[in-house]
RNA sequence: GGCCCAUUCGUCUAUCGGUUAGGACGCAAGAUUUUCAUUCUUGAAAGAGGAGUUCGAUUCUCCUAUGGGCUACCA
């Protein structure tokens, strides 16, 4: 159908909200097909139904994919070729197109109201029937089929609103091809004659504005969601009505995300209610409702995008982390799966974690930096990384950072029970007295100083190490946590480090 | 209701007729560690059910069940 053309895929969401994650990975799919095969990724905003538009939701899906990496090559900020990428300044375009099939027999126009069409299918499904609006009822309904051209000129001169119909076929068996399904085939019997344009805000509807752009903007391979494949043979007769068919593109429809507890796709709601972002930037609607996103929640954006990739498609190979150019390297469209994909909040933030723990000391440290900041300590980049190479390992986003190190800045107010009775009993107490002398008399109070010279006074004196290490931890963390003792004492410094020491020999021993 | 799609450990998945059904997350145990965490090792854990086809089915076909999607002058 296409194989000589160069490759062009497009991503088309209508601003109707923020996007969530199922649609990230549409995107995200979409974009690596396009890298993979040298080819163009179109970002194209379906903004034909006029009552659900949402203000900022074109420039959230803007900002969404430039943090997730993902690059537009043509769309609606960036312009291009077939500008422009709006849908809805591509009106006439699409009223043309459809008068076109009206005139080829195709479709025709329809009088009947939407009120008329209610009560159409209420009665027809007060029989026990199923309602379709196709070759069986439009003979009988206010059609340009039906009525004298005459009338139809009148009424639509008199102002009338009218829909042009597709003129669905009846009988006919479509046989259709999907790049991850395979052939998939339906009687047209089934179908109804849809809505392709309406005048009554002179817009088209999304498979007649879909079509016509994919094919206008030489879309060479449609990537969308399992939603759309309920429409796919309406878009096959669409395509050959119009001529198309030897320019159609490949399709392929990906599984759904799902709710981490099944039941129905991923929503907008669930995020919020399940304790997860199902966004990928933190969203506030006109209303002022707020829902939170990946990138404010802390996640890495290729920490994400690893996540979703991996959600749906897999390299047939063990391994895991990939950084977006070698998921470009390795995307293929026939090893996406076919089932949907349950979402699970405890992978992304393993991913994360795998993503941090692989960050530098340096990177880490910059980002700890204002943090730091904020909680009124007045650090420096040296002590930011220092700190964050310390606990990184502990951590599963920076902004754990702050709970795993407040200790270096805060003496302990409290004592950790548990520690305090397994380690604040016998010659303990004593040896952490005595060690506060060793510690008072290091010449350079460095983690290795102190490090050495603790163990050559364990080693004099024939102390249990476990014992000794525990209790100062216990004096100068609170608690039984974070990394090597000697590193703690280095950055609160020789004068904090003894204080701590001074006030636990006084406060423990006093309960 | 109608139409369409799907179905391997709890979850994400590998397997393209012959495997002790593999990996990852999570979970459990152990080792390492001065603590916590990390790391490492080990373990428990799966082919929805029923018919066929075949020497042989997780893999191919059909039926049933279950899950999901669509069924608007929404996308």
């Amino acid at each position: 159908m296409s194989q000589n053309r160069k490759v062009r895929v497009r991503f088309a969401p209508s601003p109707t909200g923020p996007l969530h994650i199922g649609g990230v990975r549409t995107a995200l799919y979409n974009y690596l097909f396009a890298r993979r095969h040298g080819g163009d990724f179109i970002l194209r905003i379906e903004d034909t139904d006029s009552q659900r538009f949402v203000p900022g939701a074109e420039e959230y899906i803007n900002e969404a994919l430039a943090w997730c990496g993902i690059k537009v090559d043509e769309g609606v900020a960036e312009g291009g070729p077939h500008a422009p990428y709006r849908q809805s300044q591509r009106r006439e375009i699409y009223l043309q197109y459809a008068t076109q099939l009206v005139e080829s027999g195709e479709a025709y126009y329809a009088f009947d109201t939407p009120a008329e069409l209610d009560a159409l299918r209420a009665e027809t499904e007060a029989r026990g029937e199923t309602f379709c609006y196709n070759y069986a009822v439009r003979a009988r309904l206010a059609t340009s089929l039906a009525l004298p051209a005459k009338e139809v000129e009148r009424r639509m001169a008199a102002g009338e609103q009218w829909v042009i119909r597709f003129r669905m076929p009846e009988n006919e068996e479509v046989t259709m091809a999907d790049a991850i399904r395979g052939e998939v085939k339906v009687n047209t019997s089934t179908l109804d004659d849809k809505v392709l344009y309406k005048s009554a805000d002179a817009l088209p509807t999304y498979h007649l504005a879909n079509i016509v752009d994919d094919h206008l903007m030489e879309i060479t391979h449609v990537i969308r969601g399992e939603e759309w494949l309920p429409s796919l043979p309406l878009h096959y007769l669409l395509y050959r009505a119009f001529g198309w068919s030897g320019t159609q593109p490949e399709f392929a429809h990906l599984p759904l995300l799902l709710k981490p507890t099944g039941g129905g796709k991923l929503s907008k709601r669930d995020g919020d209610k399940m304790g997860f972002p199902v966004f990928p930037l933190r969203w506030t609607s006109p209303e002022g409702e707020t829902s939170r996103g990946y990138r404010e929640d802390g996640y890495f954006p290729e920490a994400f995008i690893n996540m979703l990739a991996l959600l749906g498609w897999n390299p047939g190979t063990e391994q895991e982390i990939f950084s977006m150019d070698e998921l470009i390297g390795a995307f293929s469209l026939d090893r996406v799966g076919k089932a949907g994909a349950r979402f699970d909040p405890e992978k992304a933030r393993w991913f994360n974690a795998t993503y941090l723990h692989s960050k530098s000391d340096e990177e880490l440290g910059a980002l700890f930096l204002p943090i730091l900041r904020e909680k009124g300590v007045d650090a420096c980049i040296f002590m930011a990384t220092k700190i964050a190479g310390l606990i990184k390992e502990r951590a599963t986003f920076v902004g754990d950072f702050w709970d795993l190190s407040s200790y270096l800045f805060e003496a302990p107010s409290e004592y950790e029970a548990k520690t305090v009775e397994k380690f604040w009993k016998g010659e303990n107490p004593a040896r952490l007295a005595a060690l506060r002398g060793v510690l008072a008399g290091i010449g350079d109070f460095t983690a290795g100083k102190i490090e050495a010279a603790i163990h050559s006074w364990i080693e004099a004196g024939a102390h249990p190490m476990g014992q000794v290490m525990n209790t100062l931890r216990l004096a100068v963390v609170g608690a039984s946590k974070g990394p090597s003792v000697a590193a703690i004492c280095e950055i609160i410094g020789r004068e904090g480090t003894l204080e701590r020491i001074d006030r636990a020999l006084e406060t423990i021993n006093v309960n």
